[in-house]
DNA sequence: CCAATCGTTTCTATTAACAGAAACAAATTT
DNA sequence: AAATTTGTTTCTGTTAATAGAAACGATTGG
């Protein structure tokens, strides 16, 4: 299944990094949050072409997780890759004080 | 922490629902999917005033999931208020055959 | 070919979210 | 006010994701 879609949907609805992120905050707990930012953060540096044990000694995660990264980024077409490969990627990295 | 900015910031930049919910096919497992849906729901259903035992028999999820929904809409100015009071909240539930 | 390095897998243990049931509390009905 | 309904909390057990360590496998340089 199923309902992605709607939770798609409402995310683009939302437009503005800003509403996104206080729904994030709303809806995921502290600790689902940090999972969501490390895997994120694992897929960037493997697409950077890190080392994975370094990446695993950086984040302080598991090599599990990091394979876990690397498999996704081995499908081919993916969000993922088009956007870690897009100038957008490391603007995140910079994080900017916007705020 | 932390760097939810970061990914609310990908979800923005994504705009579409369709390449948003490809993204979230690929950074979140199937129960992890499962998890986030209902939990739209719940919320959902309990904006519409549903008994919160009807609406753990209809998504058969337990209590404590309708009691951590109930607690995240009894906060005042959020997202999730804002949102399911809009008239974007049932137009979701349609389900429209979109593909 | 061998040794070292790196990606990947496997194993057991841990943890957070959760299920299911029961108890408790607040509200409503009668 | 007593009984019923509904919201909330508490309890124990379960599950999926993960940590940590080790092993396995592939690649590469010597």
């Amino acid at each position: 299944m199923k309902n992605i879609k709607v939770l798609a949907k409402i995310f683009a609805d939302l437009r503005t990094g800003e509403d996104i992120r206080r729904l994030m905050l709303e809806l995921f707990t502290q600790s689902e949050l940090n999972t969501l930012s490390k895997r994120w953060q694992i897929l960037n540096l493997l697409n950077q072409k890190m080392k994975q044990r370094d990446i695993a000694a950086q984040l302080q995660v598991s090599l599990c997780k990091v394979t876990r990264g690397s498999k996704i980024l081995k499908k081919t077409n993916t969000i993922v890759k088009k956007y870690l490969d897009g100038d957008k990627a490391n603007d995140n990295n910079i994080q900017k004080n916007t705020k």
